[in-house]
This record gives C-alpha cells, structure tokens and sequence, in this order.
RNA sequence: GGAUCGGUAGUUCAGUUGGUUAGAAUGCCGCCCUGUCACGGCGGAGGUCGCGGGUUCGAGUCCCGUCCGGUCCGCCA
C-alpha cells in the first residue's frame, strides 16, 4: 500500500497513529543531525522529520533529496513542539521510520511555489508541473466541482445528458470551421462543431424534452484572453417553453453555482433590453458593479459653435466621481488612451467639478459656467466630480465610450473583485448589416425566432426586427446566451431566404433541419453557457487559460505538444492532400 | 491582416550618452549547523545578451530584417 492518508487530512486528532504517506518533496530543510522534509500531494503539505539520533541512515537519506522527488515514508503521527499555524496539518508532523524514493526528479525549471518564479511561456512548456501549483491546481477543482452542481442541477430538473457528433458538416455562417479531411471520402471534409446547436433542436423533435451536454466546440478564429479555438459549453435545450421559462431555469442554475461554490446568496437577475444596455453603457454586456452610465448631451451642447460637438452624430458624458482630483497630465493621459488605435477616438473633453462649486472645461472658449452647470445636471456630477465627453457617430462612439467608462471603473476601484453582479440582456436584434458582403446576417444564429410582432419588419425595416434572444452577462462578462428557436418550416424558410440564401443553398445547408420541422417539431428554446469563461468570473481571472488544464496560447499553439504541426507526407497521401505554403 | 510591449545566467530581472573582465536575487553544487517551516552561515559553478545583417576603432546598448512570447484591434452566427 502508497498511502494511508493523503498529505492534507492528518491533524492532532491523529496523534499516535502509525500512517504511511506519499507524495512530492516540497522542499527539505537540513539542520544537519535534524532534517524536515514538507511531503506535498494535491491535499495540502504534511511535514515529516529525520532525526540523526534516532536513525542516522535514514536521515542521511532525506538530506539528498531534491525537490519534487517522489517518496514514501512511513512513521507515526506525532505533536510538533513549535507549531505552524499556516497549513492545516501544521501543529502535526511524521516521525519518520522508513523512506521509500519512489521516482527522483530533475530540478524543476520553475519552482513549484504559489508565488512561483516561472514566467508565462515556460510555466505552459511545462504545463503538467505548473498544475502541481496549489494556485493553478485549486482553479482545476473548482472547475470540476462546478461542473458536478451544473450537472447535478440539470439532472434533478429532468434534463437528458445526450452526445452529439463532432465530426460534422461545415456551413457558411458564422465562425471559421476547423475541418478535418475524410481518408475514406477523398477530397471532402468533416467540421468540427462550432456548437450542437442543429443537434439539440433535432433532439427536441425527437422529443427529449429537455437536454444537457457539457461539451467541447471549436471555433477556427483569433484568440483573446478569454478566447480559446476549443472551449467548453454547458449547451441546453427546452421544448414548450417561452422565454421566461428559460430564463428562470438557468438563474436558477446560476444562482445555485454561487451559493455552493462561493457561499453567496443572488439577487434576482436584473434585466435590459438590447437597446437600453446600448443607450446606457455601449455594450451588450455591460459591468454593472458600477454606474457611471452614458448621458446624451446634443441637446445641450450643440449650436454653440463648437465644430466637433456641432458636427458630430452623438455626444455623450459620463461624470467620473470623485475624479476632479485629476491633475492636467492624468488627463492628458487619459486623452491618449482614448485616441490609441484600439480605441479611436479623435480627443477627450472634460469638466472638471471642483469642490469651490467652480466648473472647469476644456472647452470653456464655447460654455460658459451656467452651461456647465446644465451639464452637471444632466450627469448627476457634484463637486469633486469630473465629467468626460466623447463625441461622433453613434456606433463608434458608444463603443469608445463603453471602454472608457470601463477604464475609469478600473482606475476609481469600482470593479471590485468579489462583487458579482448579473444581467440579463434581452431583445437583441434579430439581423445585423454587413457592409463587406452588403447583405443582412444572423446576429445570433439563424435559427433564432424573431419577435412575433416584428415578423412583418423583416423586409420593409429588417434593422429593428427584434429576437427572442437573450445573454447573460455577468460582471461584464458574456457568461452565456440563447434563443427562442423558430419551429415553424414556413418561417425558417423565410428566414434563409432573407439571409439570402436560395432554396437549394437552404436545402444543401440546413434541409434536415427544414425536413425534420415537417414532422412535428415543438416549440423551443435553449442557451449555453461558457463554461470556462463562468469559471473564470467566479475565480476573478480574466483569462479563462487559467481554468483549462492544457490551454493554447495567443497563436492557438501548443507550447507543450509543440502543435500544430507538419504531419508525413505518406498520410497527406492518404487523404488526397496537396500541401502548398 | 494590423497595433503595441517584451526576449540578457536554470529562473525572474537590472544593465547609464555605444567604451575595461556583463551584474543582482533566487535556484543549483560543496561544506557547517538538532526545531525549521521563504531556516541560517561560508564557498563555488553557471552567459552564443533570441537569430541574421548593418553602422562604428568598438554594439547587450544604435539601425534594418527575422523568429518567439504577452496584450489588444479586426475577426469570434
């Protein structure tokens, strides 16, 4: 037998008892004729002892142990004298009576300590000892112990857990396919899915009622932080529901992963529509642990002979609290940041809300005080406040004007780690322009059901046609989203069509799904979460890497595998491939 | 496809207007040490400054190119 206990579960309790353990060597500390070895295994760290007095060979023996060997020792469960009060096995240790080197180790590149000193690149090359980190270790049990209440919540509420292909069929909309060729079909191509979101309305026609899958889909794209070419979905679907069924079984869900996770008890979900969340915060997903939303100023602004607010589609101001402490060159700063590339804004205008009751702009060549005033008004700014102006056309300068307010939210500490608010997000748009192609695409996917009272827009205004499709957002993060699904064959072909697909496309495309609809299709609906993603907001991290044992970095490389890579001629071959670079 | 930051000892980093033998911390190796828990003390080894080219009497440092990595924009129904 390795082990009677694991490394984290001793305690005073234990006092006498004879135990065998195993596990990695932490680190030794040798005092000569006292050696104290920290034996670690993913339960915690359990300090053994070596005394020369007792037994000089085998202390002898622990005295050449490296870091990270693998042992086993046996001896008695004994109080420490000088306790430690940091670990939970802390006022125990083992003295020991026989050790066992079960696998030496070379010096590990990086050491093996929460506040370790292995950089990025060489912690993901030697990703499997990076996951012996305590820190990196925990965020893999959380992920599972989330993974079981999901399944756990879904399984007491009659869901079906129900696989679905992954070697499927590529189509045109939406993200790019990883394809993978077919050697027994030379010259064609498999997908992988980007989702089983055909599947899962199949399912429904078929009659499971309510399905789950916790499931991988690939998405051939650029990756991001919290974007990974392979990422997990908690993917569900519903027959006859509408969507405040959905909305309420999935809070649900929600609601239990942080009481059991985190211990904490949410409120109900507030909810937006689509439109709102954009006049409001210029996102679809806004952060709402803080205010700071937009204010529309054109009324108020223009017609004073300032060109830029004159000229410009929509002017916009959010009052910063507390900010009018800013100095010039902070707001210099600030105006940089915003006229960087990535944000594209063509300057900054501020006015500054002392605490004398004095307004001061930037602009104070066109608004007098008393405008500034107004201003203030509007925003809701007191003195100490400072107000920030963007202007342009309304698309771009919410989006501009939602990453600065994002930015200031950071700067003024008001994204506080550990508060979580969530939002439900509905009413999207059904159809989005695309001015490359110059036709209407899928904002979510096409078969998403519009608003029964819009149906009749899909021509005359297909712009302010609506959806059955909701988002949750959590913390400002899209943690998840779905649809109502359309069920009626007359209207997913309608739909196809204004998607601007021809009837055969549809049919070559989607004509199981058309056909399957002849047969007697229930109404629908779904979401899925992304479950990496949820991990990642629940822990904190931005990245969701974190939370996947064997992650792909920026370039969607494997350090570790060293993959993608070349593969032999001979099986190119085989699959009828022709590599040209 | 684009922007931006970085690449110097096993590791994390410093390195001045271009100037002698490229440093620190940590890790590693050796010796000493009986109550540590980031143990301590003494000593030692360890470098193609990512790669290629250029400017210069002289390049870790300046210029050009390239590769690798981080973050972001485009992209992600």
């Amino acid at each position: 037998m390795y082990r009677t206990h694991n490394c984290g579960e001793l305690n005073i309790a234990n006092t006498g008892l004879e135990v065998t353990l195993s596990g990695w060597v932490q680190r030794t500390r040798d005092f000569g004729g006292l050696t104290f070895v920290d034996l670690r295994d993913r339960y915690g760290i359990t300090q053994i002892v070596f005394n020369m007095n007792t037994n000089a060979d085998l202390c002898t023996q622990a005295r050449n142990l490296s870091r990270e060997d693998v042992i086993q020792v046996k001896g008695k469960v004994v109080e420490r004298s000088n306790k430690n009060p940091n670990i939970p096995t802390g006022e125990i240790e083992i003295i020991s009576e026989s050790l066992t080197v079960l696998s030496k180790s070379k010096t590990p590149p990086f050491t093996i300590e929460n506040d370790t000193d292995g950089g990025d690149e060489l912690r993901m090359q030697y990703r499997y000892l990076d996951l012996r980190r305590e820190e990196v270790r925990e965020k893999l049990i959380t992920r599972s112990k989330i993974g079981s209440i999901v399944r756990n919540y879904l399984n007491d509420n009659g869901f079906l857990d129900i696989e679905t292909p992954f070697l499927i069929k590529s189509t045109p909309e939406g993200a790019r396919d990883f394809i993978v060729p077919s050697r027994v079909n030379p010259g064609q191509f498999y997908a992988l899915p980007q989702s089983p979101q055909t599947f899962k309305q199949l399912l429904m026609v078929s009659g499971f009622d309510r399905y789950y899958q916790i499931v991988r889909c690939f998405r051939d794209e650029d990756l991001r932080a919290d974007r990974q070419p392979e990422f997990t979905q908690i993917d569900c679907e519903m027959s006859f529901v509408e969507q405040e069924d959905i909305l309420n079984m999935f809070e649900g869900l929600i609601k239990k992963v942080f009481k059991e996770v985190k211990g904490i008890d949410l409120a109900d979900f507030p909810r937006m529509t689509y439109d709102q969340a954009m006049k409001l915060y210029g996102s679809d997903k806004p952060d709402t642990r803080f205010d700071m939303t937009f204010n529309e100023m054109n009324d108020l602004v223009q017609g004073k002979s300032f060109k830029i607010f004159d000229d410009a589609e929509l002017v916009l101001a959010i009052n910063a609290e507390g900010a009018a402490g800013y100095t010039r060159k902070q707001v210099d700063e600030l105006t940089e940041w915003v006229k960087r590339p990535q944000i594209g804004a063509t300057g900054l205008i501020y006015a500054r809300y002392n605490e004398d009751g004095s307004i001061k702009s930037s602009v104070d060549k066109f608004f007098s005080e008393d405008d500034l005033k107004v201003w203030a008004e509007r925003c809701g700014a007191k003195p100490g406040d400072m107000m920030l102006l963007l202007c342009g056309k309304t698309d771009k300068v919410r989006k501009q004007m939602n990453e600065l307010r994002l930015e200031m939210g950071n700067r003024l500490g008001l994204r506080k780690a550990g508060e979580f608010k969530c939002l439900w997000v509905l009413d999207f748009p059904l159809l989005e322009w695309d001015e490359e192609s110059g036709r209407w695409f899928a904002m979510h996917h096409p078969f998403t059901s519009p608003k029964k009272e819009d149906i009749s827009k899909l021509y005359s205004d297909p712009g302010a046609v609506r959806a059955d499709a909701y988002d949750l957002a959590i913390n400002g993060v899209e943690v998840g989203g779905g649809s109502i699904r359309i069920f009626d064959k007359e209207l997913q072909a309608q739909m196809f069509e204004r998607l601007g697909f021809t009837k055969e496309e549809a049919q070559a495309q989607f004509g199981f799904l058309m056909n399957a609809f002849e047969y007697g299709a229930p109404p629908h609906g779904g979401l899925a979460f992304g479950f990496d993603r949820l991990c990642a907001v629940l822990g904190n991290s931005d990245s969701i890497r974190d939370y996947i044992a064997f992650p792909k970095n920026n370039s969607g490389r494997d350090v570790m595998l060293d993959s993608p890579s070349a593969v032999n001629p001979a099986q190119l071959k085989e699959l009828s491939i022709d590599v040209k670079i």
